[in-house]
DNA sequence: CGAAACGTTGACCGTTTTCAATTACAGTGG
DNA sequence: CCACTGTAATTGAAAACGGTCAACGTTTCG
């Protein structure tokens, strides 16, 4: 596994199936995707917007599972089901594109290769998905941005770009905005990191 | 997907490869497993005990990866990878089943199904792990546990039958198990659960 | 050009963590 | 069979930390 481990964009599988079969669909904001108990038509990736998995229960109450942003992928696991398991509602208006199942699931067997790719990518979501929660068991908010810096550093001396903003840094690392620019100001303060124009780069000193 | 979405065992891939190829073998506290840049023989499933996996960074700072606990597999996506691409070291005194990656790979290429058996257990695995990091953006801690019971419950009433200690379940959720106890009996006065032995039965009343 | 989102910092408050202490067991070995 | 040890379950009190609210400058983008 030649690539970074904790991807930006994640891997998709979308392009499995030739581009022609897949759909774009838009999605006004509060718009169903699919519903619980739905027959699974189709596998998705979020182009833009914000996409919620809720799931409900016997007694009317319900659950979030999910909530899938730009560049993801999501229901992968529907491709082996035959209803949904959950629904899937746009928070604000979304694009996803849309890969029909049939086709996606004649492509994994007419290819044995093809099924490899898609368990390597979902492999490698599982990793990632992993050592995100691992970084929520560090509690200090300094410490567990400093490993989540630490995590997307590449090169020497480390260094993390960032292609987001750091409120979507906050957002993934389970903290508030400002919890995350008091941390940046304290790592930054006791000399652990040099914040330069979309970029931040480590220096050595173990909190 | 007929199965409950959150195991408490995971569901392993393990047996794809014929049981008499599955070696077993007992780690010490502290004992490594695998290097980094180590060539990928095998992969594993931990039968008992806490293997943690570390990753090095090039101004020898460390992130904790993962830490898998039993039951668990890990290094699946080394299947896909020439060399590790962290550190695996047993915490405490573990035993692993250890796949080999030939056997593994060959089994794969040689019955294309096997290969999709795989890419669902990963894909049911990713659904398990973007629920639980969903869980962990709850800020409060009953309304957090509260989440969490409502992932376990079954049936009617929703019941969620315990199979771990409430420090286990703590640590899954990412709270001190203190902090478990108190919104326990929080959620118990205020009529949103009430606690047998082993089980917890949940009643309506969203908080 | 104006609105919206981003970036940043201060102050206060609430919750969780920490530290501490106690009870309840379950297993162990004498 | 029982004292003994270790872990789980609980609860209390104090401290610390992050959340929330607020305010303001800046950048972005339609």
């Amino acid at each position: 596994m030649q690539g970074p481990i904790a991807k930006h964009q994640p891997d998709t599988w979308t392009d499995i199936v030739s581009a022609d079969r897949v759909r774009l669909r838009e999605l006004t904001g509060n718009e169903v995707l699919f519903r619980q108990n739905d027959p699974v038509t189709a596998l998705y990736r979020l182009e833009a917007g914000r996409i919620r998995l809720v799931r409900y229960l016997e007694d009317g109450t319900t659950v979030i599972l999910h909530t899938a942003r730009s560049g993801e992928t999501f229901a992968e696991a529907s491709a082996f089901a035959d209803a949904y398991h959950c629904d899937a509602v746009a928070e604000i208006a979304s694009r996803v594109a849309t890969v029909p199942k049939s086709e996606f699931l004649s492509a994994l067997a007419q290819n044995p290769a093809t099924s490899l790719r898609f368990a390597r990518l979902l492999a490698s979501q599982v990793r990632d998905l992993r050592s995100r929660l691992e970084i929520r068991n560090i509690r200090s908010a300094p410490e567990r941005l400093m490993a989540w810096l630490r995590l997307r550093a590449r090169g020497r001396p480390p260094t993390a770009v960032l292609d987001e903003t750091w409120s979507d840094v906050a957002a993934e690392v389970g903290l508030t905005r400002e919890a995350v620019y008091r941390a940046l100001a304290l790592l930054e303060q006791d000399g652990s990191i040099v914040r330069t124009n979309g970029a931040v780069v480590l220096s050595k000193r173990a909190v």
